[in-house]
DNA sequence: CGAGGCAGGCCAAACGATTGCAAGAGTCTG
DNA sequence: CAGACTCTTGCAATCGTTTGGCCTGCCTCG
């Protein structure tokens, strides 16, 4: 009160590009830095606080273009506001819509994402885990849709008390919150789909066996396959070889199909892993002359951005990929903020619905002899 | 050396997981924080510093699983190890091997990259700078493909002392790193290959107004024919309109083929803005009947992931969007070693070298009576 | 009239690292 | 042998915030 005189007014050292300060706005508007920053953070004691005050030390704070330093607050309040968000391999399609909603859904809490790309490499992986801890980040958020190495790493974080979760991938145990698709109701999803079109003879090319997704697709084919009666060829199922580049998918794609093609074994529709591969089929297909939909239909999983747009466009499962990584933010944060309350709080596993997307790679099959 | 016995031993305070702090390794190894600093950062005055010394203050870092806080060490050096990466909208395939190479580059120099995406929006673009300022960033990389928002701001920073650089965009003015592709000489790369093969009845669609990309390439574009004697019919030449949506171009591509079609006026290739429009362009000749390549060649340009899975697949002018991230990052890093021993460091702009990548979306023109 | 309550706000101690300054111990020079 | 270097290392201040106490009036109430 005392010095209400002369607003706004500073003094600094010097005519450097000096940073401003706490102190800078607690000094000219006459109140100590402790209130300043109760005032400016709406901390519970700021309930004390005479309006008047608050006012004009908001209004001094905007005046001098105040910004609070990230980095001094967390030495005291062990807050950093900032996540890690660790992905296997940002090349992947998959991955850029998952991007997109942990972003957004950090955004809105005002917490900004580290981003890492661990290449499918452990020891870059490793390295960035150690980055990222140096920075303290409040929670881990990896995205490992199409993931190789070993990473049971993740679970010490528990442990650092740093709460993660994953996406696309489940930490075997029970230490690590996750989010995922429901890959087995989206084989089943998929699978119906030609089933109601009437496709009987059906190719599949699975996915490689050590990608944790493929057993459960696969399984939702068997489930459906035995409900409605399809029988499945084994001569028209070919699985994919394990490989750390996500894009493989497409070579491999491409090639199963000519091998499936060369067998001589007629198919009407097929059943890809993803939706590369499927991309790569329909290469293959109509390099074969076999015309897509016309003479065989083709589905794909996952829905990424390019299959809309690829020709012709893609029938899918659609993953719900923008809604998985705003559901893991919200995951995160509801631990961190459990942490903050000393509240318990314990993990918890997702399974998204997956969507049947129709466009225009399937279509009725065209009635054959064989009616099986 | 009094305290050499009973090596490695920490008394902390209570059974907490504390955190290893800095003092915990000078207690345990003998010696004071500050020679453990000098040691761990291998400062200057390490030189000094007996092997020995050295020695075992590492391994007793390393033993307690001594861990640097980023933030702290900030607070004194002001290094925060961190760059601020801002994209307009992740959403374009553009973008991610952009991302990939910024992302590899900082990785290399032990630098984090925090991740914004302004989602075009003028008002999310400063919130986000705000917040990277808050986590005090050293530098700032700015790719703005599809930008239609005013970005000002950011030649303000350079006052705020931190470097920055933008990529496929320049800020007008001088005070701003850029980094681009030489949209001229692509421009030309495209014609020319269409050229080559012969084609004379050549249809454009040309990118938005508002986009910095668009009227170089058609300036290249324009250089070539009237250098190669082509002549281009303004009646098929059209131009996208102005859209915040970097996904539009495919749509736009469809559509405005669609109306090129309905002109009647023959053409036996096609260049398309960028990839996206060729993919939709591509969708439209396909849907109405015209084969490509064989009734009607199409080039794209970028080079997006993308282009080389469609079908079929996209010839195209590349840009060298992994060494255009990385470039950036260098360049920034530069700037913040530059200011850290206060050299003198200017501006830098550069036009990386396009290249024609042909696929399977062109071929040589079918001899037509026409012959211009 | 004294005890207690409460509104309103300040003091000063952290947080974990960096670094200018200075001192102690040898070594060397004149 | 005094002084001048050369090494090694430690002290203590400092960076910008947050926060647990503590203090000061003033009001209320028995």
């Amino acid at each position: 009160m005392m010095q209400s005189e002369n607003p706004v007014l500073v003094k600094r050292h010097s005519g450097k590009n000096q940073t401003i300060t706490m102190r800078d706005v607690a000094n000219s508007s006459g109140f100590s830095p402790a209130t300043v920053s109760i005032v400016l953070n709406n901390a519970p004691l700021a309930r004390y606080i005479a309006p008047t005050t608050k006012k004009r030390i908001e209004e001094v704070a905007k005046k001098l273009g105040y910004r609070p330093n990230a980095m001094a607050r967390f030495l005291r309040s062990k807050r950093s506001h900032s996540v890690g968000v660790m992905f296997f391999d940002i090349t992947d399609p998959f991955c850029t819509p998952v991007l997109r909603g942990i972003e957004n859904a950090l955004y809105q809490s005002s917490y900004v994402p580290i981003f890492a790309d661990a290449h499918n490499q452990r020891n870059r992986f490793e390295r960035y885990l150690e980055m990222l801890l140096e920075h303290h980040v409040e929670a881990l958020i990896v995205v490992a849709n199409w993931l190789f190495v070993d990473i049971q790493l993740v679970a010490d974080l528990s442990k650092r008390n740093i709460t993660a979760a994953t996406i696309g991938w489940e930490m075997p145990g029970n230490d690590v919150s996750s989010v995922m698709v429901d890959n087995e109701a989206g084989g089943r999803l998929a699978l119906e789909h030609l089933h109601h079109l009437g496709h009987r003879k059906i190719a599949f090319i699975r996915g490689p066996k050590m990608l944790i997704d493929s057993a459960p697709r696969w399984k939702g084919i068997l489930k459906l396959a035995h409900s409605s009666g399809l029988e499945i060829d084994p001569a028209l199922v070919l699985q994919l070889p394990d490989s750390f580049d996500p894009n493989s998918g497409f070579e491999g794609g491409y090639r199963f199909t000519e091998e499936l093609l060369q067998r001589k074994k007629r198919f009407t529709a097929l059943m890809a892993f993803d939706d590369l591969t499927a991309l790569g089929a329909i290469r293959a297909l109509t390099k074969a002359g076999v015309k897509v939909p016309e003479n065989c239909s083709v589905v794909g999983f996952d829905d990424v951005p390019l299959s809309s747009l690829s020709a012709p466009s893609l029938t899918t499962v659609r993953q719900p990929l923008e809604a998985m990584g705003n559901l893991a933010v919200n995951i995160v944060m509801e631990g961190v903020n459990a942490g903050l309350e000393k509240r318990d709080w314990s993990i918890s596993r997702h399974k998204m619905n997956p969507e049947l997307v129709i466009r225009d790679s399937t279509q009725a099959a065209v009635l054959s002899s064989s009616d099986d």
